[in-house]
DNA sequence: TATTGTTATACTCTATAACTATA
DNA sequence: TATAGTTATAGAGTATAACAATA
């Protein structure tokens, strides 16, 4: 037969790849947060505002960068409260007016341009990739994100 | 010429792209540690004993597992307090007397494998994947690895 | 009734510093 | 002197629950 005993009961082939592949994941994107910190921690940015600031390219709701995040909104407010404290962003209304649209202002504009260089270059565990795997590695961790987006 | 302008300096190329995949890799490494800590929370085990126990196939000093999971040698004291207060691991000495080998007993042992399975069964963001797919995946992530331990 | 965002709060995760014991 | 592990503690990160306003 195809399948593989556990203890636990049968699993389907496929299966035991896939846990091997969520636990090199989360030991990699650890790596990776780690790079991401030392690479903003010179411009005074904790890692939770520095992801946010990076998805900040056009104005975006709360709850949509949250989502984005894997954030709860409630953290949403503590970051947004955050960048206008630094004069990073501001929150505009929307129509619907529940909602807040968060954006950069200047001063985050440019912090942000400095923030997406200094991480590029110091993307040590990326870096050792050769360019051709690094390219292939990017397009699968797209088609991961498509793939879950379209729930 | 071959090079892309920043407010802040000058890039090689590839370098943003290392910028663009550090981010996916935060991104998917928090969605792929959710989908873990779904597997591991109806076993009873917070995530960051789920990740030691998995990796206590053989047994092993307490350093190398902080090396492994990226931890402070200071946590993995905490780790192994719960491993042992759970009987599901325990400390035993090292030729070199300074030294700590921490191995699963029988109970840890059942534990992992059940682990093993409910987080192969439920890791969605890797299960939607083309098997194909999901081993290139593997094998990028591997290297991975592999090139940042050759340090 | 469902959704957006906020407040207050508490819990989990993780590192730092100072220490002990062994090498 | 350098390395393995421990202790106590503090700080960062993040969620939960209850709520207000709007749809």
């Amino acid at each position: 037969m195809d399948c593989i005993e556990y203890s636990g009961g049968v699993v389907e082939p496929g299966m035991v790849e896939s846990g091997e592949v969520s636990r090199l994941l989360i030991e990699i994107g650890e790596r990776a947060k780690a790079d991401f910190g030392a690479a903003a921690a010179p411009l005074g940015i904790p890692v939770p505002l520095a992801r946010a600031i990076l998805l900040l390219e056009h104005p975006i709701t709360m709850r949509a960068l949250a989502d984005a995040l894997s954030y709860d909104p409630s953290y949403v407010t503590g970051l947004a409260d955050q960048l206008e404290e630094r004069d990073l962003g501001r929150r505009v209304a929307g129509r619907d007016r529940r909602v807040k649209l968060l954006e950069l202002t200047p001063d985050g504009v440019a912090l942000r341009d400095r923030l997406e260089e200094s991480v590029a270059r110091r993307a040590a565990v990326v870096h050792r990739l050769a360019p051709a795997r690094r390219a292939e590695l990017r397009d699968l961790l797209q088609e991961l994100v498509t793939l879950q987006d379209a729930d």
